[in-house]
RNA sequence: GCGCCCGUAGCUCAUUUGGAUAGAGCAUCUGCCUUCUAAGCAGAGGGUAGCAGGUUCAAAUCCUGCCGGGCGUGCCA
């Protein structure tokens, strides 16, 4: 029996005796049809395994008191499980403060236990396949400098939520949106010219707004040793090949980064390509035919006020050019085109005022505006020793992602922005984080895990000849071995919540109490001793843990020791 | 001015979509290594959840108004 089932179940005992209960004792109310009945795992397990607060909801509606709608459903509450074939999962049922709480028995925990055995590496995935065919866009940085600590913030979140929700059933494409026309491409590529050509001693004036950081030197320095001064005489042909040397450069260390911070991206959309396509004048077309577009003071609108944005929107200007919404509008269209059914962007905060806009360009394209999820990930404020610093990668100010790779390492800085809300306004000290990282919390999970492998080589050290006979669980009695057993058969509720959520901070934390309730049990209990039958049981216990670590872990793509 | 986000322990952050006594890590203090890793365990102290109202059986969570911080409010991307 899956933990699913047992759940679905339960609401259903619970709702047919909640039925009944009004049935019996108040004839005359109406037993609300969309009645939300839910079971949901205790916060606390002194309040027992599971819980529901149906009693308080309904007892309003009853005109009775909790305690008294409460007292009538668990009454009736026990025939029902009966019936459903419960008994033997569900220990008990009893009302405490307005709560139904459940206790589950040690045959279901034993069940999940099984199970975890059975499945290994499958163990938490969701059983059904959804439909869902989603486009995950994120980073999607401009190539006009290294990635920063916000964009590895990004994609920290971004390589998470796509494992969970593969892990939950969606199919999901990891999409990087390549900025690689306009007016910043253009100031790059000038900015390398100018620098190349400082190398021979020609000092032109940097352009305004040009880009000031040290890498656009090594850009000039590397086109000189490839080709010497081949490109002094300058053209329209010599302008375009620094623009286009410069763009490759630049996502040669972004893909770099991105790699060795674990992140994979399964495609990357060109932005000059959708424009060579003619895919902006398409979309376009379409926006005008459904008569969403209209002429004003010489430039084209899109109506998106229509939809619900606070005004309307420019996208070809007076002079005949686009605004970024046109190529954007075209993209997303683009990504319908591609046979997504559900599209997720994760931005940074200086975008959310284009949330408005590009769910109303979604629906004048005839989409539901809810096939779009914009998610805000908030900046990450850098501190140096207490002191906030200020970024510009144009003035080439900037702590990269490199160099937090270099100093905490992957897993670390994972590990620090998987464990927080992505709309949390997050303070990041980079020295208090160097000066740290030997007892950062990842650690501590981790290190439950070089503590398993190293428990089973021991046992195979000492083969306590314990591969004979068979295992028998209901030796595990001991609290921390229940509470251990317990959270192992939460790991399924955990990824569900974050996959619904879009939120990888809640498996975070739920690893962090598997943790926690493993090093307890250790402490406590003995797993290789003299006790055969025991230890095989505890061995079995631990092997689970092992595959929930690793398979939550996984999901973060934070590494697994064997040994620390 | 208007819009979005945030304000929780000394510091950094959680709080399972409105539930029970608001929890972790760091820092401080007290115990625990002769046995599978002490990067650990058990415990103590630390809180008017910015402030004031409201909705609800129940509010850190939802609504309103203030205060404070960040970001936006282009025919920039």
């Amino acid at each position: 029996m899956l933990n699913k089932n047992v759940s679905e179940k339960l609401v259903e005992a619970l709702t047919k005796a909640c039925k009944q209960y009004f049935q019996e004792h108040l004839p005359d109310a109406v037993f609300p049809k969309d009645a939300e009945i839910s079971i949901q795992m205790t916060r606390d397990p002194g309040h027992g395994d599971l819980t529901s607060n149906a009693a308080m909801r309904l007892a309003s509606l009853a005109k009775r008191s909790p305690k008294v709608v409460g007292e009538g459903v668990v009454t009736l509450l026990e025939d029902q499980i009966e019936r459903s074939g419960l008994s033997g999962l569900i220990k008990s049922a009893e009302l405490k403060g307005g709560f139904i709480n459940f206790r589950l028995s040690g045959a279901y925990f034993r069940t999940v236990l099984e199970n975890i055995h059975a499945q290994k590496d499958s163990f938490g995935r969701s059983e059904e396949r959804r439909k869902r065919k989603i486009n995950l866009e994120f980073v999607s940085a401009n190539p006009t400098g290294p990635l920063t600590i916000a964009h590895g913030r990004q994609a920290a979140i971004g390589d998470a939520l796509a494992r969970i929700l593969r892990f939950s059933g969606d199919n999901v494409t990891c999409e990087y949106y390549l900025n690689d026309v306009g007016r910043q491409i253009k100031l790059l590529g000038d900015s390398v010219e100018v620098r190349y050509r400082d190398l021979f001693d020609k000092n032109d004036p940097m352009p305004e707004d040009g880009y000031m950081g040290e890498y656009i030197i090594d850009i000039a320095r590397e086109i000189k040793e490839k080709s010497g001064d081949k490109f002094l005489a300058g053209s329209d042909k010599v302008t375009a090949f620094f623009r286009n040397y410069a763009v490759d450069y630049m996502m040669k260390l972004i893909n770099k980064d991105l790699s060795d911070f674990g992140v994979v991206f399964d495609t990357w959309t060109s932005q000059g390509a959708i424009e060579e396509k003619k895919e902006v004048e398409e979309a376009l077309e379409f926006l005008q035919s459904g008569g969403y577009i209209y002429d004003s003071e010489g430039a084209k609108w899109f109506a998106s006020t229509r939809f619900g944005d606070d005004k309307d929107r420019v996208v070809v200007k007076s002079d005949g050019s686009y605004t970024y919404l046109a190529p954007d509008i075209a993209y997303h269209l683009d990504k319908y085109r591609r046979e997504y059914t559900h599209l997720i962007d994760l931005l940074g905060p200086d975008h959310h005022g284009y949330i408005r806009r590009m769910k109303a360009a979604v629906r004048a394209l005839g989409h539901d505006a809810k096939s779009l999820d914009i998610l805000i990930v908030q900046l990450v404020t850098l501190m140096r020793g207490g002191e906030s610093v200020s970024m510009s990668t144009r003035k080439g100010e900037f702590v990269s992602l490199r160099e937090i790779l270099d100093e905490i390492g992957k897993d670390v800085a994972r590990f620090y922005f998987l464990s927080r809300r992505l709309d949390s306004h997050l303070d990041f000290d980079i020295d208090l984080a160097k000066k740290e990282s030997a007892d950062n919390p990842v650690f501590y999970i981790q290190y439950a895990h070089a503590r398993i492998c190293s428990i089973k080589k021991f046992s195979r050290k000492n083969s306590f000849r314990l591969f004979f006979g068979r295992t028998n669980l209901e030796l595990l009695t001991a609290k921390e071995e229940k509470h251990l057993m317990r959270k192992l058969s939460e790991f399924p509720f955990a990824v569900k919540a974050s996959a619904e959520a879009l939120e990888p901070n809640r498996l975070v934390a739920y690893l962090n109490e598997l943790a926690r309730s493993f090093h307890s049990f250790y402490t406590e209990c003995r797993v290789v001793s003299d006790d055969k039958a025991l230890s095989k049981a505890r061995l079995f216990l631990v092997e689970c843990t092992k595959i929930v670590l690793a398979n939550g872990l996984g999901l973060l793509n934070i590494t697994l020791p064997e040994k620390m």
